[in-house]
DNA sequence: GCAACTTTTGCAATCGTTTGCAAAAAGATT
DNA sequence: AATCTTTTTGCAAACGATTGCAAAAGTTGC
């Protein structure tokens, strides 16, 4: 293996030199610069990262924790994740940031200690605030820079970047409500942060309507297509004369909702209209197609690593919610 | 920060004797060895990780390589990549490793240059080895270690780890056929390693039925639903009245399909009988419920994370291919 | 009490970079 | 030609661990 000494030697310049030369600094001569990056890129050397690492005290790593729900041992909304998560490694590999992932279920290692004090990474993101964390908040009080994919309370102590949820399932209920629905039951399991802001927004939609708020109608629900479909069995068929619409806090949900209703022999759109969130790649191709509110993957991914990045510059990054889309499918299409 | 040096002054020994002490080498004291752990504990204190990689020439990392599709941009059967991906993230934990993830769409870096070379991982675990790529065959030619997930031919120059794609297509076919299905279509990119495997078991079934194997019935379809959808209309309608069972490579494909012939009117089962490939969440919560394979997750992550650690220990690993697990369900059930 | 072991410790080199500082080289000004 | 600047370079000291080797301390046997 080569090594910065071999190139300097190549070149015949020191090591100092050699080591500027890469780094491009416009202190050394022009023509030294150019040389040295040529043997470099003849010999296909690249500075050994751990060694760097050692002298610069920066990774240039970043950790991505995937925080799993205690209970169901599952992560929020699991296709989103991915697509999310993809977004946030190419964005990291163009800033030339390397990856480090992990997976926590409940508690385990105590994050400032495990990645930064130990400069396995320069910043945190963190995916899935579920119930209030107090290892987040814990965070926020240390000048570790990192960032959380979720839901803001609107006067956080650290960086939040997520969706528009409450005015997304606003405008999902909404819409069942133009679409007649009278009587709209909402599932998700609202002690999650994100959740929580639907569930808001489902209390929105249905004041603004005018319709009154009824506990019977409120299911909290895991993030399962499973558990959709058992809480509508147990606790939606009574009340199902009735019931005309459903708001679930998930696609996952909805689709487990719309499968016992099927059993169950009632008609999807045209006796109970149905909504979920997500837009997760089944929503379009499952029957009736479900009309969703999709959130915005891609800006996401973009803007945790943005504010980030900004973070470890120094610099202060603004919480930030984004807007979401409502996608109308026959889930919900009553209008004649 | 704490250094092993400042750990070494409070335990009044040198960093030598430190070091090992951390280390519980039996060479020093047993005493000695439980004050400076104490010590070491009360502190908070973890070695470096990037010293001690730059001295030992050890990462503790593992590189994980999502390979993207370069035409869809889309990764092998999302759902079940995120399932596996955290049984791997817990097992390398479990090990004391670090996971390092990257998504590779097309051609980027030289992974061996970039991840082994430069120290950045110890090994590597490749994921959705799609269409022969030769990045992976050259790998095998040097001294990396690394395995992969996905279709084994049975003598491949380094270890795969991966599911009985054959058998187990065969076996849901199989079923099909027993269900009295007798114009079976087959929907999938067989160009893909995987997928290959289990058209080829598509093939097996249809012999082994003595039906006769048909062209027209073999459709090249992507990962998605939507192709699955686009290419049921397009291709598999005009074939219609005579076809009566579908095998999709994957439930995506499948649940895309049944979409389109419930639009058309199609009764599935009575008039078609289905068959998908993954067994992902929403299978079981769709109308009708899709009968499908099951992939083993767990053991095919534990797998990847010990035989790869076999390897760095400089052992040679086999290839192994894990069972599957036919699932039948409503899709398919047209035995009165 | 001394030689011959065995156990336990610490010195010092090493891993491959980066960077403050001073020295050398080159250019400019009299 | 001597002095003063301005560019360029290289020395050497970090960064925080690990480890071969030799020295120190502790045992044992006679």
């Amino acid at each position: 293996m080569m090594t910065l000494a071999d190139i300097a030697a190549l070149a015949e310049v020191s090591e100092s030199t050699a080591s500027r030369a890469l780094r491009d600094n416009p202190v050394v001569n022009k023509e030294t610069r150019l040389k040295v990056q040529q043997i470099a890129q003849q010999y296909q050397f690249n500075v050994n990262p751990t060694a760097r690492s050692l002298r610069t005290q920066k990774s240039y790593t970043i950790a991505v924790i995937i925080l799993f729900d205690a209970k169901s041992q599952q992560a929020i909304s699991d296709p989103f994740l991915l697509e999310i998560l993809g977004v946030i490694a190419d964005e990291l590999t163009h800033k030339g940031y390397d990856m480090l992932l992990s997976t926590s279920k409940t508690k385990d290692k105590d994050w400032k200690n495990y990645y930064i004090d130990a400069k396995r990474a320069d910043g945190l993101i963190i995916i899935g605030q579920g119930e209030h964390d107090q290892r987040i908040e814990q965070l926020s009080h240390s000048r570790v820079p990192f960032v959380v994919w979720g839901a803001s309370s609107g006067h956080d102590s650290f960086t939040v970047v997520g969706s528009q949820n409450r005015s997304g399932a606003e405008a999902a209920v909404s819409h069942l409500v133009a679409q007649g629905c009278k009587h709209i039951a909402f599932l998700g399991d609202y002690r999650h942060n994100e959740i929580e802001q639907r569930y808001l927004g489902y209390q929105d939609a249905l004041q603004k309507a005018g319709l009154a708020l009824n506990a019977d109608y409120e299911l909290i629900t895991d993030f399962t297509a499973q558990d959709g479909y058992l809480k509508t069995q147990q606790q939606l068929f009574p009340l199902l004369p009735e019931l005309d619409g459903i708001f679930a806090a998930s696609d996952a949900i909805a689709l487990g909702a719309m499968k016992a209703l099927q059993e169950h022999g009632v008609q999807v759109p045209q006796q109970l209209a149905v909504a979920g969130f997500d837009d997760i790649a089944m929503s379009a191709y499952c029957s009736p197609a479900l009309t969703t509110v999709k959130q915005d993957t891609i800006n996401g991914g973009k803007l945790l690593v943005s504010k980030l990045l900004q973070q470890m510059d120094g610099e202060q990054a603004e919480s930030e919610l984004l807007p979401v889309r409502l996608l109308t499918r026959q889930s919900s299409a009553r209008n004649g």
